[in-house]
DNA sequence: TCGGTTTACGAAATCGGTTTCGTTTCGAGT
DNA sequence: ACTCGAAACGAAACCGATTTCGTAAACCGA
């Protein structure tokens, strides 16, 4: 009685194992109402549970979704994971997780690792340099990308819409009186993401006839924030916007305005994108754009749900759907930092 | 061609499937220098990869370790998971993840879903109400417990040592010249952590014998905060130290400040658990009680392997270990706010 | 009442590895 | 040369579900 096995369940039940399986799969090829309550009774009675591996094993379905994330430190990432929790869960799914920390190694190694688990699919917010692979990838399994583009397209997108994002930061700025805007990006980031919100950014300032520049900041060190730095001070009084490319910039943005003071000098404005909670509360609030991730991870899930479907239901070559792009509106928090 | 199975291997290699079976398992039972290296060239060349579920199926380990987590958007939560992810692909694991989200109900349903899934091993950070299921759980497959204990003990757990830091922070205040200190927690936090911190609090004040107390912030609402400003009012001037229990009631503490003006009020000192990005930035720097969170990752993980050796090694009963608690000692972040 | 189609279910093959058990080979000791 | 033990390996059972295929019973229209 240690372990219960299907044929344990049916012997009890007095019906055959496939009949158990049926039941415990609630196939089309139904069964009377009776065995039904017989067998479920006897499942009941006896808190069976079906091995997983051996359905597995059979069915090559595992019910698992591969997740690979760039940066957990990252709140997008938390609360991606969150929301690709929930609605995996509610698809009867649970999530395999892997971090791969921005090393574009450990992303590569967690990609085999997760396909020879054997997950259904794989969602993967990479951290570039695995292109080939990734794409590879996607060719033997469902792949739905997170935020992040492979360079050979092919894949599956989902996304925020950055180039409206940006335009509603510059609209606040604007809004706020600020007359030169700058963009502040990190040099190590070489991501899509980035590069989508500056080309934005500049389409923007050009479509606007706005003053403006990218600026890049040097990675970690001191020179970037001095940089930073000069450029505040240089047009200090001069209705000076900011806009931080995602969080960590903007984090760094603060530290270099601490040295000036605790307040924004005089008009000076700033936004930025990635909604942390300090958002709220940095300089009385913090005007930003901020992603729907519940909306994002349901429909990543949506996407790759589909695909699995189509590669367990149809046969060979029919199972391929094309390459979808799906963006996911955001919107702007408008906070004190941009107010007049 | 499509995909190999391991007798397709030992066929070509001129083997029989139980070698490469060996092989794969680098098995005690020794090969010969030569069949190695013919297997290996075979393994190599045709990439073949064995079908985790047929492995599972029958060896009943699946080197899946599945985690529960109450609340990522935490970053506790998500360095604990960054660290617990390195150290299960260190020993070749993966992780299942699920996120309760401080619901019982569902760290409950995740409880089941992941052992159902054939776990070899659990880590809980649980959010409370499932002690019994917990228990229950441990009883019949490893599990550590991160952080939060339960109530029937009897499960190992590990944690840091919070006395200890509770103390750090108290010193840090009192070099600081603070002559009274509040402990700042939340009505809705019941959670064995908090609990210890308090006692340590108070245990800390008698020792020394400080004045002070525990404050309880009414949740999420202005009620809190408005007991809060008027704690503060009211001490103004008079040398108050405050401790905010855990990140989140910082973050309320800086909001609740952020009315009385951007600086700190003359006198006023604090500080927080949690290291949170933020805190370099806020105040020019809060002093901070910092978890090793890639330790305690680490040990959680190590622990979690003993266990499951013990109980795929030996057989029987003989597999009980005595139930553990580990301590992982933090360190106190000494910064601005808490400066003389 | 009768052929034909569904419906409900059982027998047995199957998924792809691991593991047990037994056999052969090889080297060492006397 | 002969025995013995260990090392190297193969044959076949096995893990526990799903799935295919087949059959008997029930249903149904003419």
């Amino acid at each position: 009685m240690a372990q219960m096995r299907i044929k344990d369940i049916a012997a009890e039940a007095g019906v055959s194992p496939a009949t158990v399986s049926r039941y415990l799969n609630n196939r089309p090829g139904q069964m009377t109402e009776e065995t039904r309550a017989r067998i479920a009774a006897v499942i009941e009675r006896t808190g069976y549970r079906p091995r997983a591996a051996a359905r597995n094993l059979r069915s090559s379905r595992t019910n698992l979704i591969g997740v690979i994330l760039a940066d957990i430190a990252n709140p997008f990432s938390s609360a991606m994971l969150e929301g690709l929790s929930a609605s995996a869960a509610a698809r009867g799914c649970s999530l395999m997780t892997a971090i791969s920390g921005n090393d574009p190694a450990k992303e590569a190694e967690s990609l085999t690792r997760l396909i020879d688990a054997g997950v259904d699919g794989l969602v993967v917010n990479t951290c570039g340099g695995n292109d080939k692979a990734i794409a590879a990838a996607a060719g033997r399994l469902p792949v739905v990308l997170l935020d992040r583009d492979v360079a050979d397209g092919g894949v599956d997108l989902v996304t925020s819409n950055n180039r409206e994002l940006v335009a509603g930061l510059v609209d606040a700025l604007a809004a706020a009186g600020s007359e030169r805007l700058c963009l502040l990006t990190e040099a190590s980031d070489d991501s899509p993401v980035r590069r989508e919100r500056a080309e934005a950014f500049a389409d923007e300032l050009s479509r606007r006839g706005l003053a403006g520049e990218v600026v890049t900041l040097a990675d970690g060190g001191a020179a970037g924030v001095g940089r930073l730095d000069e450029t505040i001070r240089g047009y200090a009084g001069k209705k000076l916007g900011l806009i931080a490319v995602n969080g960590l910039v903007f984090l760094r943005l603060t530290e270099a305005l601490a040295q000036l003071g605790p307040s924004l000098p005089a008009g000076l404005k700033i936004a930025t994108f990635d909604d942390y909670p300090w958002n709220h509360v940095l300089f009385g609030g913090v005007t930003t754009a901020a992603q729907d991730t519940l909306t994002i991870a349901e429909r990543v899930v949506e996407r790759l749900s589909e695909r699995i479907d189509v590669v367990t239901t149809t046969v060979g070559e029919a199972a391929k759907l094309a390459p979808k792009r799906i963006e996911i509106p955001g919107h702007i928090e408008h906070r004190a930092s941009t107010s007049r």
